[in-house]
Order: C-alpha cells, then sequence, then structure tokens
DNA sequence: AGACGGCTTCCGCTCAGTGGGAGCTTGGGT
DNA sequence: ACCCAAGCTCCCACTGAGCGGAAGCCGTCT
C-alpha cells in the first residue's frame, strides 16, 4: 500500500530546507543516495525534491551524477550582507597590503563567529577560517574582542556553557576567560596562540557600529610571527576607525548577533 | 468556501524557490505583502512559507517588519564554487594591488557573463558589475572574450539573438560582432568603451581550462584612462596564467557555462 | 474615534505530495 | 560474456499537508 510509512508533520518546505543543508558539512558533491541519508528523507522523495531545485539551479548536477548547490542559490545569497561587505573589502584589502598577513572581519552568530570576508595572500597560510564559516568565539582573537565588548547578558550566556577546546591551548577556565575579556575591554585588542590551530595565532581589534560592538577585525599570523603581533596594532585601529566610517550609515540589525545555527 | 481559487499545479518547492528569487532584483528588504507579489502568491501562503523560511534562517526579519534574505542562505551558498573563488582571489587582488584598477574575474552563464570575484579600491568607481551579478556578453570585456574563445555553436546561438543595447557605444550589429570576435582570438584579448555604461572602459584576457576557454578576467577603468589600457596587458596575461595553473586540478564542470536564470 | 493598510490566525476541503516497490542503467568482478 | 549489486528513475493509489478566503488584530494617520 502506497504512503505507509510517512512521517506526518514534516512541512514540504522543512524537506527542501533539510536537503539544500545536506551539503553544509560536506566538502565536496553529494550522490542522490548521500542527501537522502544525510536529509532523512526516503530516497524517492529525495528524487522528486532534487530534481526540482535542479531545475530551478539551485542545485547542480556534475557530470558524474553527483549533486553540489547550484549557482543560483549562491548569485541569490550575493545580496545578503552585500552593503557591508562592499564598504568593508577595499580597507580589508588595505589591512592586508599594509600587513602582508591574512585579514579578515567576522560578527557574531549565537555562540560563533562568522566570518564575513577575508583577504590574504598566494603563499600557503594555515587556515582554519574561511568565508562563510564558523568557529567558536573562546578560540578566536575577532571572537573574543566581540565577546568582550558585548552586552554582559551575552557574555554571562557564553560563559555558562562548556567551551570547546580545538587544541591544548584554548583557553576554557570560565573565570580566567572572564579576566582575560575585561582585560581585552581595557586594552582594546585580543590576541590568540595557537588556540584554534596549532601553528597560528591572531590579533583583533572591535569595529563599532551604531554604539554597539559591530563586528572583529583580524589578522592571522604564522606562531613564528607572534612576538611581532602587536605592531600591527596602529594599522589595525586605523582600518578599523575607517570601516566604522564607512559603514556607519548601513542598517546592520540583521547580521549582527544573528541566531545560532539551525532551529533553537 | 474554502479553497476556492487555488492554482493548481504548482509545487510547493516552487512556491518556496519563488519566494527566495522575490529577493532577486530587490536592492532592499520586502513586506510580506511585497513578496507575496513578487513571487505571485496569495498573501496567507507567502505568510505560512515566509515564517518557516524565517525560522529556518533563511530569510530574516528587520526590527522594521520588513524581510530580508538571510545569512543560513549565505552562508550555504559559499560552498558553490569556493574552490574557483579561494584558488584565484590572491591573484585577482595582486592584479588590483599592481594596476590600482578594478579587477575581476568572471564566467558565462547562459547568454549572460555571472561575475565570480572583484576586487577594488576604496576610492569611488562607476561600478556596473558586482559579485554575483550578470551582464549581456557583448558589452563587457569579460564576456566578449569568454564568446571569442567558446565553441562556434555557443558564439552563433548568441549572434542569433537580438543584443541588448546598454548605452549607444553598446556593439550590436550581429556581421561587425562576429568579426570582433574574430579578432579578440586572433590578438588574445578584449576590450570595451562605454558599452556597459558611460564613464568607464574594460579590457579582458582569456583564463583557461582543461583544453576549453573557463573564465574572463579583466579591469575596469574611467574612461579618461581609456588611452593607457593596453599597458596593463602584461600584468593581465601574467596573471591570467597564474589562475590557470592554480585551478588546473579543481574541477569546474558546475561552473562554466551554466545554464540560464530561470527555467528554460 | 474612525478608517485604512498590512499582518496574523482560523479551519474544513482537496489535490499535491507521498514512498514502497518495480524497473532500469551502470560498472566491475569472474 | 554473463551475473550481480548499487544506485537511480518511474509509477500510482492513498491521504494529510497545504491551501487560501475570510475574519480578527494592531498600529498609524487624520
Amino acid at each position: 500500500m502506497a504512503g505507509g510509512s510517512r512521517e506526518p508533520g514534516r512541512t514540504v518546505t522543512s524537506k527542501v530546507l533539510a536537503i539544500l543543508e545536506a551539503f553544509e558539512s560536506s566538502r565536496g558533491a553529494l550522490s542522490l543516495t548521500d542527501i537522502a541519508e544525510k536529509s532523512g528523507l526516503p530516497l524517492s522523495t529525495t528524487h522528486r525534491l532534487v530534481n526540482e531545485l535542479t531545475d530551478w539551479g539551485f542545485l547542480s548536477r556534475e557530470p558524474n551524477g553527483r549533486y553540489q548547490l547550484g549557482i543560483r542559490l549562491w548569485e541569490l545569497a550575493q545580496n545578503t550582507g552585500r552593503q557591508l561587505r562592499d564598504a568593508a573589502q577595499p580597507y580589508i584589502q588595505d589591512l592586508f597590503s599594509l600587513t602582508g598577513e591574512t585579514a579578515h572581519l567576522a560578527v557574531r552568530a549565537g555562540h560563533e563567529v562568522l566570518y564575513i570576508d577575508r583577504v590574504y595572500g598566494s603563499k600557503r597560510v594555515p587556515r582554519a577560517s574561511r568565508v562563510g564559516g564558523r568557529l567558536p568565539m573562546h578560540a578566536t582573537a575577532v571572537g573574543k574582542v566581540i565577546l568582550a565588548f558585548e552586552d554582559d547578558w551575552v557574555r554571562d550566556a557564553y560563559l555558562n556553557r562548556d567551551l570547546e577546546r580545538p587544541t591544548a591551548h584554548t583557553h576554557i577556565d570560565p573565570r580566567k576567560f572572564a579576566e582575560e575579556l575585561g582585560q581585552i575591554r581595557a586594552q582594546g585588542y585580543a590576541t590568540t596562540l595557537e588556540e584554534v590551530r596549532l601553528g597560528s595565532c591572531s590579533i583583533a581589534v572591535p569595529v563599532f557600529h551604531t554604539g554597539r560592538i559591530g563586528a572583529g577585525l583580524g589578522l592571522v599570523l604564522p606562531t613564528s610571527h607572534a612576538s611581532t603581533m602587536t605592531r600591527h596594532l596602529p594599522v589595525l585601529k586605523g582600518i578599523s576607525a575607517q570601516i566604522e566610517r564607512a559603514t556607519a550609515r548601513i542598517p546592520l540589525e540583521t547580521l549582527i548577533g544573528v541566531h545560532r545555527k539551525g532551529k533553537d
């Protein structure tokens, strides 16, 4: 009999979005069966929906039959936060040119930092962050600096959880970390030393928007440059001020402090 | 009676995607009613779907009640073509640093060029293209250079249509334009002079991938610099070669020559 | 205070969506 | 050449998710 073990209460919309989100974790392309598994849908349902998404260009099919997110999706998504990225990009670039180190801009997304833009050279550098990627706030300089200048309740909520430990150098003691945040607020910048990933360190300054913390502007460097990290502070401060000026009139409510991944 | 004048045959998926696409044309945020109009859906249907999309973070609601595409969408979409952008970005940046002019990389999407990445300075420049945006091929240098090196059937199909004319300087005579493409193929680069937009000109060279034309790499300049445009050719060629090398091993089938916007 | 525009909620009807299974295609093992 | 398995595509009768008109609500302007 048809429709025997359907799972009622699941909307079509949720199925479509689950299919799109199936691509989040995976580096490469997915087969139909992979998608069905990741999204928890029956194969034939997946097949029908995937076909429709492909017709619309939201998924694309590779010659080998596997699927990938389509450029149609990418095109549309470029409108999100465009004003911020367009306004900030040239300055992030300046920051890269002036320091020669990987420069990035990140905002808070729930309990994580979301990387909005990133400028780097062609030489290979250990990279933990990527544009559109997230990392825990307490392990990154941009994250620390955002948290340090956030409202008390955000900071309290953050510290009131178990903190991940990506490396042995990550600071995870809530009391010590709270002190560190106080010091960051006092000195106006944050640093990390191999706290996300061995071999790299970082430094970041706050970017304010309408009187509140808006974003973090930072540099990532190989650990070998760690001792000279603070020499970049004047440039960081200067560029931060320029970004503040360039973005002052842009409404960013929908970008700053956005909700956590998934549904809470 | 409920369900009186429904429009049957329309899938839920198509409605969801129509809602997302409603944001394509609009610069800013949309009200519920705007979305309903643009997507051609009844208000209450729009309301239900929009709410669900908002729960999932695919749309976000501004304090004033209007909707905008959510960062969740942007995050996911960053995976599309990431390899190409990540590999090419540093070189596009070099191109900008070396020339001081707006530099960009574009691929063909049906009968248009789709801008993949773009690096520019903080000084205001007339901008027609934007990342994720499309322009007609015959009006842009990147478009011309891609078309010039494309397979015959693509070129023939292109010329076999009425060509838009964004400015009075746009070349739209099919015969003359075909000749121009021949010349571009011979000389290895394309130029435009106020053909998309008054006040700006451009120059572009091809980027090959697996023996086929893959992308166009170009500069946009104010018309006042037009006479010195070709002085940048050596740099353009050099950077193009570097991008070819950096992207040689990346599979780009799903990005190159993608289908036209919407459903054909 | 009344009117208006835009958003939200309600609810019974109905057809779009469903998914097990059958059929097909592909590749690789023997 | 043959078989088998894995993965994809197609089919089709049942049914509850989706539907949308209408009523209610909530600011805002006059």
